[in-house]
DNA sequence: TCGTTATTTCGGAAAATCTAGATATGTTTG
DNA sequence: CAAACATATCTAGATTTTCCGAAATAACGA
C-alpha cells in the first residue's frame, strides 16, 4: 500500500465521493444493479459515470487512479468492469491515520 | 477543516516527515530548543528547514500549506515563528477516515 | 466476421502545484 | 537609526493534475 498514492487520489472530491457511492450501492445507483452488487461485483463504469457527471474517459481515469492504490478493486466479466472498495486497504488506511495521532 | 486540501498536504512526503517530526521535537531537533517545546510553542522554521534539507521558502511553504489545512499552527514570537500541530485537527481527521469504513 | 456496446488508453489543453531564488516585511541589537 | 536576522511573499519555470474527445481494445450477438 503506497500511503502518499492513497493520499493523492483522496486529495480529489469526486474520487473521495466515489468511494462513498460504493460503500452503499443501494442508496447510489439504480435498482437494476441489484443482483449486482448482490453478488459483491460492485458497480459498472457507465452507472459511476452517469453519477459522478463525468465523460466516460475522465471516470476510467479516476477508478483506475483509485484501483492502482488499492482502494478499490475491479471485476470484468463480459463487457462490463465492476468496481468495488478494498475495505482491507481502506482499513489499513484507516489505521495508519490513527497511528499519527 | 478541509478535508480534500488535507488530503493534499499530506500527499507529499516531506509534509507528511514535518508532522511527524512535530509529533515529537525532542526526539528530532536540537537540544537547545527543549524550552520552547515545553513552552508549547512548537519549533522554529530555521530548524525544521535544517531537518527538512530544503531552502527556507520552501520549507515556509509547506509549513503554510500544512497550517492552511489546519493541521498545525504557528505562534509568532518575535523574529521567529514557531509551529506546532494542532491534534484537534488530526484527531478530527482520524474520525473521518474512521467515517471512511 | 461485422456491428454494437463497454471500457481503457492516448494526446493535448487548461488549470493547479511545486520549488528555488529574489525581494519584502518585521524584529532585534548595536 | 542602521545592520543583521528570521520568515514570508512574489515570481517564474517545470511538473502534475484534470478533463475531454478520439482512437484502441475487448466482448457480445447476429
Amino acid at each position: 500500500m503506497e500511503l502518499k498514492m492513497i493520499f493523492k487520489a483522496l486529495s480529489n472530491e469526486t474520487r473521495v465521493n466515489m468511494l462513498h457511492w460504493l460503500k452503499q450501492p443501494r442508496l447510489h445507483f439504480p435498482a437494476e444493479e441489484l443482483e449486482d452488487y448482490d453478488a459483491h461485483l460492485g458497480v459498472c463504469v457507465s452507472d459511476i459515470t452517469e453519477k459522478a457527471g463525468l465523460s466516460l474517459s475522465a471516470t476510467s481515469d479516476h477508478l483506475s487512479s483509485l484501483q492502482k492504490c488499492g482502494l478499490i478493486e475491479a471485476t470484468r466479466v463480459g463487457q462490463w468492469t465492476y468496481y468495488k472498495r478494498n475495505e482491507a486497504t481502506i482499513a489499513q488506511l484507516s489505521g495508519l491515520v490513527q497511528n499519527m495521532r
